[in-house]
DNA sequence: GTACACCCCGTACGTTGGTACGGAGTCAAC
DNA sequence: GTTGACTCCGTACCAACGTACGGGGTGTAC
């Protein structure tokens, strides 16, 4: 069972100029054709689109999302390249999750604030993630 | 002491047209000028833009950055409005951290995949972030 | 008092990530 | 065998987020 572009961009949640864009791209892999032209998807490519929607909220451009996606299929006896690409991401996913940690804290201290708090504090979501930005190392 | 654009922006790592840009978005607020019309930045400014890109970095756009930075100056006995906006804040940090752990530990198994693992597993990456997208509740 | 780095502004250009258009072919149903 | 929804493709356009240009004023060090 395959889907066409209609449907998978319904059951996605994008627009079919989207999917062609993907491709165009190389984000989504040349799905195969019927004898008309036609694209016959797999049904994964529902899935696959969410993830990519999914990893662009969390801050990841197409770019690396390709990247995300290309760790997928390392030939089982992976390629120091890939394990290397797989840590550098979850460095940086390490990192995303510190600063979002101490986002929420901000956030949630900010809430009570609200309530107490008498006067002249120093604003706590600015320093949250302030600091560092690139220049932290993790080790 | 204050800082001239070209500080700010050396301290920042940004380029000065980005000042200006942020300036003209309303996200920075306007800084004092000298009687010559050159800024004088109050140095909090540099903590400032970090935030702004480290919170990019999170996904969160531009618009989105001036809401959160609003939070900061609630007055007081905050408006409703204010802590309702926190929570919905507070409700998307928590969907990020949420599907940055899962991403994160499909990362991690797939570099363990790669040593072990026979066969035809289905992928964890994929399915790490799959399945649901928006449609998720969060109660 | 001038040299040189720095700042001003408006405007144009660039990149990323899509969206829309529109003419033509396809498919399923009637 | 024609209607109407769907697909194809190329190309143009769009919004968000900057980045560069260029002509002119400023500041300060010699």
């Amino acid at each position: 069972m395959t889907l066409s572009t209609g449907k998978v961009a319904k059951l996605a949640g994008v627009n079919v100029e989207t999917l062609r864009f993907y491709e165009r791209e190389g984000i989504l892999p040349e799905p195969p054709r019927r004898a008309s032209g036609y694209r016959e998807y797999p049904p994964e490519t529902v899935e696959l689109i969410h993830f990519i929607k999914r990893s662009q909220e969390l801050g990841f451009s197409l770019k690396e999302v390709k990247e995300l996606l290309s760790l997928r299929k390392v030939p089982r006896r992976a390629s120091k390249k890939a394990t290397t690409l797989v840590d550098a991401k979850l460095a940086e996913i390490d990192l995303k999750l510190r600063d979002l940690r101490s986002m929420r804290e901000a956030l949630e201290s900010l809430r009570c604030a609200c309530a107490s708090n008498g006067s002249s504090s120093a604003c706590p979501i600015i320093e949250s993630l302030s600091g560092r930005s690139e220049s932290e190392e993790p080790g």
